[in-house]
DNA sequence: TGTACATCAGTGAACGCGCGTTCACTGATGTAC
DNA sequence: TGTACATCAGTGAACGCGCGTTCACTGATGTAC
C-alpha cells in the first residue's frame, strides 16, 4: 500500500483548519471531519459561517470531495443542527445529576426543572454560535426534526420533569397538558435575548439576576395559583 | 429644467422592483426609497434578504447612489431594523386600545399586558422577516439601539403596564424591578419558537391554544403566589 | 496466495453567480453677485 | 432677472472576492476467483 506523506496538502488557511493527519489517499472518515469543521465554524460565527469550501478546506480535502458525503450545503448545515441540539440535550441530561438531589420529592422534581432552564441559558451564552445554529430556520423545513426533538431532544427532557412535577403534586394535573411550551418559551426567550437581543449589552451580574428573576416568575406560572385575581 | 422621462431607467430584474417614479436626474428621496425596498426584503426573507445592491436596482438607481446615502451595507441594514422596531412598538400601542376598557383597574391593567404581549405574537406571525430583522444580531453592536428600546419601543409599553401593575396591586412594589425581563422573555421566546422553531409545524389552532397557554402561565407567575411550595 | 476488476472516494479545474465597494466622471441644482 | 460657479447626487464600469456546484478524471480498496 503506498501511503501519501502526513500534511502533504497545500496548506490551508482558513482560521478553522485542523490538520487531520492523512495517513492514505482516503480520508477514514471524512464525514465526521467535514461535520466538525462545520461545528467548529458554527460555533464562532453561527449558521451562516457555515462554509461548505471551507470545511473542506479544514479537512484538507477539495471541496468537490464534501459532495461524496453530503448532497449539498444545505445537508450539511443539518448535521451541525443536529449535533448541536444534541449537545445542548446532553448538557441538559448532565445538569439534572449536578446537584444533591433534595428529600423532599415535590421540592426535588422542582430543582431538576430549575436545573434544566439554567442548563438552557449556561448553554446559550457559552455557545451562542452553536445555540444559534441549533435554533436556525431550515431552508427547507424537515418535520423529522421536529419529532427527534419530542421524542429526545431537550422537549423530551422538559416534558418528563413537568410529569414529576405533577406527580408530586407542584403541577395540577388538569394543567399539564401543552406545560412544556410557556416553559419553554421562557427559557427560550429569556436565552435570545441574552445573547441576540437587547439584554446581550448588561453586566453578567445583572445577566445572572435576570436568570434568577426570570426562572422564579416562571415557577411561580408553573405551580399555579391558589387565590386568582381575575 | 431638463426631465429625464418616467421609467428612463433599465428594466429592473429585481422581485422587489417598485418603479418610483423619477421625473428628474436626482430622485429626490433615495434614502428612503433605498430603506423602503430594503424593508420589503428583509420582510420577505429576513435580514439576510437585504442586499444593498437589489435595493439600488429596486429604487431604479446605480449601486454606487446608495453609498450617497448610507456608509455600507450595515447601516442600509440598521435602517431597516430601526424600522422594523418601530412598527413592533406601534402595533404594540395600537394593541392597547383595540378592546374596551374593563371597569376594574387591577383587570383592566392585565387586559392590557394580555393586549401587548398578543400584538407582539401577532407582529411576529404575520411579518416574521421584519421581526426577525428587529431582532438580529448587529454586526457592530450599536448600544444606541438599546437605549431607543428603553426609552420608547417595546420595552418601554411593557415597563409602563407593569407599573399600572403594581399601582392597582396586582403586582407586588417588592417584585416589580426587573419584572420586564421575564414577561418580555417569554413572549418572545413563544414568537420565536413559533415562527422559527418547532413550533412552527404546529397548527394554527394549535398556536393559538400555545399563546393562550403562555399568557396563562405567565400572568400567574406576575401575579406571584399566596401559598408558594419552596 | 496472487491477480483482474468493479467500486468507491478522492482530485483539480472550471462555471456562473452576485455581492459589496471604489473610482473618475457628469448632469442637475441652487446661490451669490 | 440673468449668469458663473461650487456643490451635490447621480452614472457606469470595474475590482476582487469567494461561494456552491459540476465534470471528467484517477488513485486506492476490497472481493471473487
Amino acid at each position: 500500500v503506498q501511503h501519501y506523506g502526513v500534511m502533504a496538502v497545500s496548506p490551508g488557511r482558513g482560521s478553522y483548519h485542523r490538520r487531520h493527519h492523512r495517513t492514505s489517499y482516503h480520508h477514514g472518515d471524512l464525514a465526521n471531519a467535514l461535520a466538525d469543521a462545520a461545528t467548529e465554524m458554527a460555533r464562532t460565527g453561527g449558521p451562516n459561517a457555515i462554509v461548505l469550501r471551507a470545511a473542506a478546506r479544514a479537512a484538507g480535502v477539495s471541496a468537490a470531495a464534501a459532495y461524496r458525503h453530503f448532497a449539498d450545503h444545505d445537508e450539511l448545515l443539518q448535521e451541525v443542527r443536529r449535533r448541536a441540539l444534541d449537545s445542548l440535550a446532553a448538557a441538559m441530561r448532565r445538569s439534572l445529576d449536578e446537584e444533591e438531589p433534595l428529600a423532599d420529592p415535590a421540592e426535588e422534581s422542582l430543582r431538576r426543572l430549575r436545573a434544566l432552564g439554567r442548563a438552557y441559558i449556561r448553554f446559550a451564552l457559552e455557545d451562542p454560535g452553536l445555540f444559534r445554529t441549533a435554533f436556525c430556520r431550515p431552508d427547507n423545513p424537515v418535520p423529522d426534526a421536529a419529532k427527534r426533538m419530542a421524542t429526545q431532544g431537550p422537549y423530551a427532557l422538559l416534558s418528563g420533569v413537568l410529569d414529576e412535577l405533577v406527580e408530586h403534586g407542584v403541577l395540577d394535573a388538569d394543567r399539564r397538558a401543552g406545560a412544556e411550551i410557556p416553559a419553554w418559551a421562557s427559557v427560550h426567550g429569556l436565552a435570545t435575548l441574552l445573547i441576540d437581543g437587547p439584554l446581550a449589552q448588561i453586566t453578567p451580574e445583572e445577566q445572572a439576576r435576570a436568570v434568577e428573576r426570570s426562572s422564579d416568575f416562571m415557577l411561580n406560572g408553573i405551580k399555579g395559583h391558589r387565590d386568582p385575581v381575575a
